[in-house]
DNA sequence: ATGATGACATCTT
DNA sequence: AAAGATGCCATCA
């Protein structure tokens, strides 16, 4: 008999190895962006292998603890600038990392992202 | 369910 | 070059 298992309302969707879903690669992105380089947001949504989310890269890194040791910092907007220039309370802090790295940025969080375009290849 | 918002990108004025 | 408008997609009220 097979030891039918009813499966007695086993509702648990939420397996204990969730797949690799969007956040997750793109924490694995921002991990690899090597020191003193920047990549785009849109670049790392497409490293990531979702090619029209860069938003959503933004809310992902907008939940990161504050302990992260992700280079969280490195990824810029393409326009070339630190996200919102202020309206984000962690843009100081982002400029200054980014300056500790040896990468000029305005007061502003204006810089030069073709000067330090992260290859992609670590 | 719909509508508004957001650490963006791209195109057009 | 800078600013406004439009597109995209997920999350929240």
């Amino acid at each position: 008999m097979k030891a039918d298992h009813p499966k007695p309302a086993a509702k648990r969707i939420q397996p204990a190895t969730p797949p690799p879903d969007f956040r997750t690669a793109v924490l694995a992105v921002v991990a690899r962006i090597p020191e003193g380089r920047l990549a785009s947001y849109g670049q790392v949504a497409l490293l990531a292998g979702y090619p029209q989310r860069p938003r959503q890269v933004g809310m992902v890194l907008s939940g990161l603890p504050e302990g992260t040791d992700l280079p969280w910092h490195r990824v810029v907007n393409s326009r070339g600038y630190v996200p919102s220039r202020g309206r984000w309370w962690g843009a100081l802090v982002q400029i200054g990392r980014i300056r500790d790295e040896g990468i000029p940025v305005d007061d502003l969080g204006n810089l030069d992202l073709e000067a330090h375009r992260w290859d992609g290849r670590g």
